[in-house]
DNA sequence: AAATTTATATCGCAATACGATATAAATTTG
DNA sequence: CAAATTTATATCGTATTGCGATATAAATTT
């Protein structure tokens, strides 16, 4: 691992990083990139009247799950999160009329979640924005994501 | 805008999305590449000793800053936090020993934050590791982003 | 020099994910 | 087939963290 004086290669602007250094800059941009996608998507979904992890969830109930719905469980692996973090979740969606819950009648320990018409009216519409962002977003995100792939 | 009933259009499978409908399904998958990458992310961090929080804000004064250092207020605006969570964020990262604060000499307002030798060395860790995981996660995030873009 | 603007810091609050724990249904086992 | 174990979801208290409101101090404008 050649390790360079930071001093010799800061990043002045958009220099390509010396090679075999490790390029912060690119790694920041990413991360940028995510933040800008992310604040954009909760901005989006506020104005909706949802959180972001309402929206999240809703898509993920929508995308992932089946025609009776998707488990609090299967919600969680998705979303990464603990399943009592989902199944809290679940609980404030349904309270805020955004989901319905249903007991699995192949399994009655699983809940199964789906969404309302509302919900549904609401996911179509912070869809269609999001795939507009991310088309916009993409160009530059692959570009960011092959300057850090080339020298690795 | 063309709506087509849910149960038309249900993916079963990796099916690629009727026309004209959205990408549920692509939508899904793009947060869920989001939230694998930040969980992989946050477990390095954690592993280094530092929080998700604590290592960008490091990767940015890192990647963004100039040999002075980076100012609390544009680590905010890189971040895409209120310029008091960055100031928060400073002040545990000085804490824990991860950062210098040093006044701008050209501007007693500002606060230039420097990484310590400490901070330095977890940061190029854990970059190193970073870069590798962006090489590994570079062509599904791609092949997802391709298809999310076609039909928009 | 006073007023305004800009940069950072402090305080109390709200949201949310977590660990520990509980309940209930399904599965395994003796 | 009943007891023990495992699996799925739910509840409770806690900790982290970002925010709004507000404060302080330095720079800039008037």
């Amino acid at each position: 691992m050649t390790v360079i004086k930071k001093t010799e290669l800061k990043n002045t602007g958009n220099d390509v990083p010396v090679m075999g250094g490790v390029d912060y800059r690119g790694l920041a941009d990413f991360r940028y990139a995510i933040r800008k996608f992310l604040a954009f998507s909760e901005a989006a979904a506020i104005e909706a009247g949802l959180t972001a992890q309402q929206h999240q969830a809703l898509l993920t109930i929508k995308g992932i799950g089946s025609e009776q719905g998707l488990s609090v469980g299967d919600l969680a692996t998705r979303l990464l999160v603990k399943h009592h973090s989902a199944a809290e979740l679940a609980k404030r969606l349904e309270e805020a009329g955004l989901v319905l819950r249903s007991q699995d009648p192949h399994d009655g320990r699983r809940v199964l979640l789906t969404l309302t018409d509302e919900s549904e009216k609401k996911l179509e519409s912070l869809s269609g924005i999001h795939v507009s962002e991310i088309g916009s977003m993409a160009p530059e995100l692959a570009a960011i994501l092959g300057a850090l792939s080339v020298r690795s």
